[in-house]
DNA sequence: TTTTTATGTTGATCTATATCAACATAATTT
DNA sequence: AAATTATGTTGATATAGATCAACATAAAAA
């Protein structure tokens, strides 16, 4: 159950995990699954934990005033999700995160953030995906103040082709930060360059 | 000359610095004056160092094909700057980083990162404002697929109100992703309301 | 199978923000 | 002090993208 986990903490730290790492670990994960629609994280709530997938596909977002849904963050197999900033901070949190598709995800809550953290090889991957992290959302930031939506929408198909597979036109469009429409016409433009 | 850095950690940390940690900062960290406009990395370089800000102000920005300078991130006293992206991937950068104001900064070269990220409260720290600086890259993804160029504006005020002082408003504009002539134009909006 | 809901497209119009231009003033440099 | 450069404002016009509306089709539910 949790070996794509160990494989991925392995692959990022390149740092092999002993017995007694996996233990630990085995201990502290949990695994859950989550229909379609259901919610890892609901507005308000403070996250308790984060969760790795293992299948399916997740968004997080926000939702304005009039109801309307901006999605912060999409993610797919083998990413951690949840978030970060109320997970870390014990606030609630501003987001929603909900499954797309069915997901399964394994937990891990953060009574055992200290524990886990002690294993070398756990402690790297963290910073690896932080940075990771960090590096990803400057990049959002640059191309949201510098480039068009057209140009964005370039870069995603480049960065994330999958995520046309997995999510409809109307997500797809949240994440960029414009309307449905708009990522029609846009798409339209392109098939006749 | 690196107390300001001690503290920084400390209070990051929680933790109190040994005499022996002390040490090990003292000779990793080397203290570094620039001049106003005086580049701290330039574009192509690779970053070889992250920097604290003992005193001034500096901008991370890329130019684009028309030479535009688009403003990815403004900093002042105890922040670290650096590309970490070209830092932690030895990979060029895609940014400028100057001096705005005569600043002073002590510089922790990568070949010392594993020496002094042996220091427990180093380590903490460093966590510490990966995660924070995630959290920021965050909402202002969320601001800008979210919130109109004057609502971003007024976020940047209360979280950020020093930087009015120590920035003109083109450069603000930049930071907003938005024009000069529009910032002014909301400006002048606001003092009406 | 029929109905409902989710998804995607296209057109008309509107709006926030960009662009271009002129000007004013403050701060530096000569 | 004069000249230059940096900063900030305001107006006219252009444009990327939003909004509203209608429609088409695919997928899911009844």
């Amino acid at each position: 159950m949790l070996n794509p986990l160990f494989a991925y903490i392995e692959a990022r730290s390149h740092t092999p995990l002993s017995d007694e790492d996996k233990s630990v670990l085995r201990e502290a994960l949990v695994y859950r699954r989550y229909k379609k629609k259901q919610f890892l994280l609901q507005e308000g709530d403070i996250c308790k934990s984060l969760s790795f997938i293992l299948k399916g596909a997740t968004r997080q977002y926000w939702v304005d005033d009039k109801g309307n849904e901006h999605i912060l963050t999409l993610s797919i197999e083998n990413w951690w999700v949840g978030d970060r900033e109320s997970y870390f901070k014990d606030t609630p949190s501003a987001y929603n995160i909900d499954a797309w598709e069915e997901t399964e995800v394994l937990m891990l809550p953060k009574t055992y953030l200290e524990r886990v953290s002690a294993i070398p090889a756990f402690r790297e991957m963290r910073m690896h995906i932080d940075q990771n992290y960090s590096i990803a959302a400057q990049k959002r930031v640059l191309g949201s103040i510098s480039h068009s939506a057209e140009k964005r929408f370039e870069e995603l198909l480049k960065s994330y082709p999958e995520f046309m597979q997995r999510f409809p036109q109307h997500i797809i469009a949240s994440y960029l930060g414009i309307t449905k429409e708009t990522l029609s016409r846009i798409k339209s433009q392109l098939v006749k360059k």
